[in-house]
RNA sequence: CGGAGUGUAGCUUAGCUUGGUAGAGCGCCUGGUUUGGGACCAGGAGGCCGCAGGUUCAAAUCCUGUCACUCCGACCA
C-alpha cells in the first residue's frame, strides 16, 4: 500500500480525488448496501440519528430529554476530557467543583442573565417523597427558598470569588469545573441539544480588563487548536452580535463548525463578561493604589454537543467515521477462523500482532488495540466496527499467516477498500496511517467548508441561497453565506424571521472578511462581512 | 406554549375503514450445517394492542377522556 506522507503541507492536495460526500441517487450503485438507512442525502436528520444508534453512542432515557450515553460515546467523551484538561492545566488553571443547586436569588443578581435563563430552569421545590392518600408518591415538604438546577455556574461561582477574593493579591483566579448542566429544552436531539448535558466550564476573575480579554481570546484559542487538530474539525471563530450573545456577557466569542447539511453548529464558546457578574456577585479588590474595584471576568466551555457535531461532521453512509486521536480503539483486529484446526494459531497471530501494535506510540500514547474474539461470523464483526468508526480494521485469516501479512481496512476510504500488508510494515507505519487518516478528516471538512463558504454581494441571491427548492422535504442547502451586514439588530431579525437564518458569528479571521462593503440588506455601511447560517 | 401526527413483542411494523382466537421481519435462545465482507436450516421464548371509562353477546378495531412520544413553529451550547 502506497502511503501518503505524514502531515502533508496541504494535506487535501494529497488526495486529490476526495471521496465525494454525497452521491446523486443515480450514481448510486444499486447492489451497494450502506449500513445506515436512511442516507445523509436523504434525510439528513434520521440519518444522524441512525448512526448514533448504529455506533452504539447513546440513547434515549425515559427522561424526556436526557440521553444514557453508552460506554462508545462517553469513550469519547473522555478522550476530549483527556485533551482539554490538559490544555486547561497547561495554562494555568485548576479543577473545582460547585453545587449543582443554586439558590433562586442568586440567579436575580444579574438582570440579563435571568433573562436569558429563567425559560429553561428546573426548579428544585420540595426535599422529600411521602405516601399520598392514593398510595402513590407524592413531594411533600416544601423549601423555604427554591433551588433551581444550574443550567451556568456564573452565579454560584460568583458568589464564591466574592469572598475569595479581597486584594489584587487574590487574583487571578483561574478555575474551571467538569460538570453535568440542566436546560429544559422543548426539542432535544441526542448530544447536540438535551436538557442535561455534560461540559466543563471555565470561571476566571482578573485585575484588569485586559487581562480579562486575553484570557477570553487565549482560551478561544485552546478550544481551536483542539477542535481542528482532535476533532478534525475546521471551524470559524469570531465574536457573536448582541442577540446571539451570552446573556449578562459583553463579548462573546465562538467556534462555529459546518457539518455535512451546511448547518453551523456553535461548538465552543468563550465569554468576557466585563465587570457584569463581578458586579452582581460583588467580587471587589483593594488595587495596587488602595482603590476597591470590581473584577474583570470571563467565562467558556464546551460540552457533550462536540460529540453531535462530530459525529454530523465525518460520518458516512455506514456510520460513525473519528479522527484517531478522539478514537477510543484506534485499530481493531479481526480474527478469521473459518476452521477448528487453524483457529489456535490465527488467535495467537492477532495477540501477537496487537502486542506489537500497542508497544507503537500514537501522539505520545500507546495505540489502543482490540482484538474481537467474539463468537460471531466475522462479515458481521467487520461491520460492527465499521459503523463504530474505528480508523483502522485489520483481519488475519488462517492464509495470511504463511505469508505475515494482514488485509487492511482504512475507516477514511470505502468499506470495500482493502490492502494487503505485512505485519512487519503494518507495525511500522500504524502512527503513520492515523496521523494520515486525521488530517484526512480535517482536510475534507476544510474542503468541504470552503466550498460551502461563499460571499454573497445581493439580497436576492442571499434569499436564494437560503431557500431549498423542495419546501415540502428541504433538501440539503445552503451552507455559510459570507455578506456585508450594516449592524442593525432589525436587519438581523428579520432575516431569522424570513429564513430561520441567524448571524453565527463576525470573524475574526481577515483572510475570511475584512474589507469594508455596504450592508446587502439595507444599504448602509458595512466594516465587514459577517457569516449567515442556518444553525443547530 | 401553538399546529399536525403516532401509540400493537427488545426494535421496525401489518391488522383498524367493514368488531369475531394478534401476524410478520430484525434481534434473542437451542441444535445442526457453515465461515476470507452483514450465513443457512429446524425448533423455541417473548404481547392485559399506551392508560381509564363507554357501546356491544364480543373491542387492537367504534365512542369519550387521559397520558406519552414524534414532527413543524417559538426558545437554546
Amino acid at each position: 500500500m502506497a502511503l501518503s506522507p505524514p502531515f502533508p503541507g496541504d494535506a487535501h492536495a494529497a488526495y486529490g480525488t476526495l471521496t465525494p460526500i454525497y452521491r446523486p441517487m443515480a450514481q448510486q450503485q444499486a447492489q451497494e448496501r450502506n449500513a445506515i438507512s436512511p442516507r445523509r442525502a436523504e434525510n439528513f436528520p434520521e440519518w444522524y440519528q441512525a448512526v448514533v444508534t448504529a455506533a452504539d453512542l447513546a440513547e434515549n432515557s425515559d427522561v424526556r430529554g436526557c440521553m444514557v450515553i453508552k460506554p462508545w460515546g462517553y469513550a469519547i467523551w473522555e478522550l476530549i476530557q483527556q485533551q482539554l484538561d490538559k490544555k486547561f492545566k497547561d495554562t494555568g488553571h485548576s479543577n473545582a467543583y460547585f453545587p449543582l443547586f443554586i439558590p433562586l436569588s442568586y440567579l436575580e443578581k444579574e438582570a440579563e442573565h435571568v433573562a436569558g435563563f429563567a425559560k429553561e430552569c428546573a426548579v428544585v421545590t420540595h426535599h422529600r417523597l411521602e405516601v399520598g392518600p392514593d398510595g402513590k408518591l407524592r413531594a411533600a415538604s416544601p423549601l423555604t427558598e427554591p433551588l433551581i438546577v444550574r443550567p451556568t455556574s456564573e452565579t454560584i461561582i460568583g458568589e464564591s470569588y466574592s469572598r475569595w477574593v479581597q486584594s489584587y493579591r487574590d487574583l487571578p483566579i483561574l478555575l474551571n469545573q467538569w460538570a453535568n448542566v440542566v436546560r429544559w429544552e422543548m426539542r432535544p436531539r441526542l448530544f447536540l441539544r438535551t436538557a442535561e448535558f455534560l461540559w466543563q466550564e471555565g470561571h476566571t476573575a482578573h485585575e484588569t480588563e485586559q487581562e480579562a480579554r486575553e484570557e477570553t481570546e487565549r482560551m478561544l484559542g485552546v478550544y481551536h487548536e483542539m477542535m481542528r487538530y482532535h476533532l478534525a474539525l475546521d471551524v470559524v471563530t469570531g465574536r457573536k452580535t448582541a442577540s446571539e450573545r451570552f446573556a449578562g456577557a459583553v463579548d462573546t466569542y465562538c467556534l462555529e463548525a459546518m457539518v455535512q447539511d451546511r448547518k453551523a453548529v456553535q461548538a465552543g464558546t468563550s465569554h468576557f463578561l466585563g465587570q457584569n457578574f463581578a458586579k452582581a456577585s460583588n467580587i471587589q479588590y483593594l488595587s495596587r493604589e488602595g482603590v476597591k474595584q470590581h473584577a474583570w471576568t470571563t467565562s467558556w466551555g464546551v460540552s457533550t454537543r462536540l460529540i453531535g457535531t462530530l459525529i454530523m461532521a465525518h460520518s458516512d453512509d455506514d456510520g460513525l467515521v473519528l479522527p484517531p486521536r478522539v478514537a477510543p480503539k484506534h485499530i481493531v483486529i479481526i480474527p478469521v477462523t473459518p476452521k477448528e484446526d487453524t483457529k489456535a494459531a490465527v488467535l495467537e497471530a492477532c495477540d501477537k500482532l496487537a502486542e506489537r501494535l500497542r508497544a507503537q506510540s500514537f501522539h505520545g500514547e500507546a495505540i489502543r488495540v482490540q482484538v474481537d474474539t467474539r463468537e460471531v461470523t466475522g462479515g458481521s464483526k467487520a461491520w460492527d466496527w465499521i459503523k463504530k468508526g474505528v480508523p483502522l480494521r485489520v483481519e488475519i485469516g488462517p492464509r495470511d499467516i504463511a505469508g505475515s501479512a494482514a488485509m487492511v481496512a482504512r475507516r477514511d476510504r470505502p468499506h470495500k477498500s482493502r490492502d494487503l500488508i505485512a505485519w512487519d510494515q503494518l507495525v511500522a507505519d500504524a502512527p503513520t496511517i492515523l496521523e494520515d487518516i486525521q488530517s484526512t478528516l480535517l482536510a475534507r471538512n476544510q474542503a468541504f467548508r470552503k466550498e460551502n463558504m461563499v460571499p454573497m454581494d445581493d439580497k436576492d441571491s442571499f434569499y436564494k441561497f437560503f431557500t431549498p427548492r423542495n419546501s415540502g422535504r428541504p433538501e440539503i442547502h445552503g451552507g455559510f453565506a459570507l455578506a456585508h451586514w450594516c449592524g442593525c439588530p432589525d436587519v438581523e431579525e428579520q432575516i431569522r424571521k424570513d429564513l430561520s437564518v441567524t448571524i453565527r458569528c463576525i470573524p475574526d479571521d481577515p483572510a475570511i472578511a475584512a474589507e469594508p462593503g455596504m450592508c446587502i440588506f439595507s444599504g448602509k455601511e458595512s466594516a465587514q462581512r459577517v457569516v449567515f447560517a442556518k444553525s443547530y
